[in-house]
DNA sequence: CGAATTGTTGATTCCCCTCAAACTGGGTGG
DNA sequence: CCACCCAGTTTGAGGGGAATCAACAATTCG
């Protein structure tokens, strides 16, 4: 007997399926060379040895543009590649059989997508274009060939899904036994420390989402999401312009995210 | 610059810590043998070809029993071993920097626990017998090295994480965005079919967890999970005695918990 | 320029949490 | 053997936080 999902309390429904399946790659001109690439700190070879990262160049994946709102995959599409954000910023969704959607992950460059594909051989989720936007597009079949042989490239293929596992984890606790300050307060900090780790201003950053698209994320309304980011202004730890942040006083956000000692 | 967790909102805290570093197998002399395991089909070697299922077997590892209560591992041990349950139930915990707990999971005999451990070398949750129970314990480096050569075998541990990461999806939608009687539908439903899935009755079961750690895994509280379980009663859904459930209808809490078109 | 999209804010509603009390079954020790 | 306790469960009453409904402002876009 098999099980194709063992312990999933909700089936994702695979919606749109495969119609969307455009050429993966569009643009197979442009190849790709980890060793060089100014991401590769950050990216998939981080953790990767020298030789094995020359062992990646010669996979010459792929890559492939992409406008605001263009979707990458959808939910249900076959899985062939994983993909590497080279710039722009990216959200998960994943869809319930009566339609309800949910954001479940935001994505900048370095962040790999996909991952859940391996599973079932489809995508379990869709990718969308946040705004103009470029990836890597790893064929999965031949990476998997190339990592087996060396336990170490293994290991690190390894670490990269069980770290998406323990994301999942964070973004669970925030759902399950957080308030919406403390969400918001989190989604926040974690913004800034991941621009910080990309040379940005982890102070002063661009939302490139919508409030409706945080308020999925999150789990809450989108006017729930306004109406935080307006106390959060008020209690002086935030200055809000539409998607424009600053953030006044980080500590004061990470007290409002862990707030009682209980 | 090297990231340690790209992407997580929400800090979980390795707490307990290494102070718990039991001798991680107590019972060496137990020698397992996957090739004849009754729990082959819906374990780690489900999806391999018997050669390798025999490869498996060279590993050679060995099991630990539990009583109710006693903790495999916790947040924040060191990682070694991935551990495959043969008898009992487990839950896996998370736990916030303030002491916040929460219930990231169920396991039931062939399934796998731990995987989180890979991403930083650390547990990232802690898990615990709900019965009296049996693991696996299978040392990771050591699986690791046996699985890389075989692009096969590597596919089907990758696969086993992928299904984490959908699993933690479709946990991450009902917490998202489902009502409380969606949520315990949705539960007990899954768990109807794990039921199924390893030859019992698919309609009448026994729960091996309390009210209070059902509520913790759903997102809500244990009186909700109560009352919730009298409404379904009183809609002639379910029979409940304390632990005990019978599903009467389930088509019916199928429809509970998938309700709008919208 | 009108239409559509996005964001803010207010008023009201409701679902679930909180607090509290009572009941059950099981284990323990006098 | 029974009284006692304790952890787990059920149920009720009341309150609060976020959802819902709605109006309006600011931008963008065709």
């Amino acid at each position: 007997m098999t099980l194709d999902t063992p312990t999933a309390p909700v089936r994702i429904v695979p919606r749109g399926a495969s119609l969307s399946a455009l050429p993966p790659v569009a643009t197979p001109a442009l190849k790709t060379l980890c060793s060089n690439c100014h991401l590769r700190d950050i990216c998939l070879p981080c953790g990767m040895a020298h030789p094995d990262v020359a062992r990646l160049d010669g996979l010459q994946f792929g890559r492939r543009k992409l406008k605001a709102g263009d979707e990458l995959y959808r939910g249900g599409d076959r899985f062939q590649f994983i993909y590497a954000v080279r710039t722009g910023t990216f959200k998960s969704n994943l869809m319930l059989a009566d339609g309800r959607e949910q954001v479940s992950g935001f994505h900048m460059a370095g962040e790999l997508m996909g991952l859940d594909g391996v599973a079932n051989g489809r995508h379990a989720s869709a990718a969308v274009a946040l705004e103009d936007a470029e990836v890597c597009a790893i064929p999965y079949v031949h990476l998997n060939e190339l990592t087996s042989g060396s336990a170490d490239m293994q290991m690190v293929m390894a670490r990269l899904m069980s770290r998406e596992i323990v994301r999942e984890h964070s973004l669970m606790m925030l759902l399950g036994s957080m308030n919406a300050e403390e969400r918001v307060a989190a989604f926040l900090i974690n913004l800034s420390q991941r621009m910080k780790a990309r040379g940005y201003s982890p102070s002063e950053f661009h939302l490139r989402m919508s409030r409706a698209e945080i308020g999925s994320y999150l789990g809450m309304k989108l006017e729930t999401v306004s109406r935080t980011f307006s106390a959060f202004q008020q209690q002086r730890l935030l200055e809000v312009d539409k998607r424009h942040i600053r953030i006044v006083d980080l500590e004061g956000l990470q007290r409002a995210f862990e707030p009682s000692v209980h």
